[in-house]
DNA sequence: CTCCTTGTTATACGATCGTATAACAAGGTG
DNA sequence: CACCTTGTTATACGATCGTATAACAAGGAG
């Protein structure tokens, strides 16, 4: 039953106009809306039809380039986690030379923007979310916080801390950075990012004066 | 248009036959099967049908005694924070008169039954995605934390600790069992609840010997 | 035993969900 | 300029969402 397409070429009404986009472009403004849509809605205002609607392009296309809208998010995840990543890094990078001061950076990066954007919180929440239930999701996110570990256990090691301690204590210092993140992000008016920042280094400094747990 | 409840009768088909319950029982039933549909089939799996179908009653009964689902999803946010909350009053209650021990035991109860259920990780993060959308959850939040906060102060204070300090190493000791507790939750294959409660006791001995922060 | 209150069920309703598919048009190719 | 490919739109479809409401029955009151 298409009788109300022929009903409207009848009546004259014409459609939308449209531009033919490079396949990239069009992935990357859909991933780019997904991560706007849950971020400013959240999870529960995040569907195919408004991240189409946020990327400018009708609904039907999503699905002329990901498998589903699950693929799509995934997507996003991985992207958000590169963008992440990438702030960090720049980071270390502006820190200059020593390996305490890189050390900071990497660890403080997290309470600064645009890490501490309270838009990102419902990203994120949406992504862990999906870990249990998601396989692809749940690879995502191992490999994220082992490269997070990974990068944390070198610039530890440039510090001078031995190689068998620097696994938990890159554990301890990720797990302090990611509970004052959260507070952070879910209540602002506790504390402040300063503070939060104060307080990772502190715990830094002493695992690197006493590695050692047990 | 009744018509087909009249045409069952003429059918001679049957309702289902049920028993009023005091309202007290009604209610936490179906805050307990909240939890369930939460913590067993997450956020996107949790709706007013799977609630009541879980809770053994006709969907039209929820709003019997909730305002909504929403109202229904806040209740279970204050009832399994109290639940937690007297988990680990009773961790703090069995640790026995030391304060050293008593703090031990309220910071590593974290790590232990019933908390470290992976089960709880969806409920929570249900809980956290509606703190910025939803006023009443937010609120209830906001006095969670601060009765985790407040707890951890006053046992703090026990073992000495200066008042001006208690506050911020509350926030910095509640940040790091946050982080341990969601990450040894997302993926538990990363590191152990004992090497997360080792980690905790750590970071306490170090606060509670130089609780200043700067 | 009969009536009445009301807790409970069953169904209806409009909205929105993810996906499927046919019609269309944009833009290169001959 | 005509054709063809295919990116894109528009609509359809079945499922499920939260809520509203009428019919029913359970269980106490008289």
């Amino acid at each position: 039953m298409q009788l109300l397409l022929c009903v409207d070429q009848m009546l004259n009404q014409t459609r939308a106009s449209f531009t033919r986009e490079p396949a990239d472009m069009r992935r990357q403004a859909l991933i780019e809306a997904a991560a706007a849509c849950l971020a400013e809605r959240g999870v529960a205002g995040t569907s195919v039809r408004t991240i189409c609607a946020r990327a400018g392009v009708s609904p039907g296309l999503l699905r002329h380039y990901f498998a589903g809208v699950d693929a799509l998010i995934a997507e996003t995840y991985r992207e958000v986690t590169r963008h992440v990543s990438e702030t960090f890094e720049a980071a270390v990078a502006a820190a200059g030379e020593s390996p305490r001061a890189r050390l900071i950076a990497y660890v403080t990066a997290s309470f600064r923007p645009p890490i501490t954007d309270p838009s990102l919180l419902a990203t994120w929440l949406a992504f862990w979310s999906l870990v249990k239930t998601d396989a692809d999701i749940a690879l995502i996110h191992g490999e994220t916080y082992r490269a997070y570990r990974d990068d944390l256990e070198a610039l530890l090691a440039a510090c001078g801390m031995p190689q068998a301690s620097a696994g938990p204590v890159a554990i301890a210092l990720t797990a302090l950075v990611d509970g004052l993140w959260l507070e952070l992000s879910l209540d602002p008016t506790t504390f402040t990012p300063d503070q939060a920042s104060a307080m990772a280094v502190r715990w830094l400094d002493t695992l690197l004066e006493r590695p050692a747990f047990g």
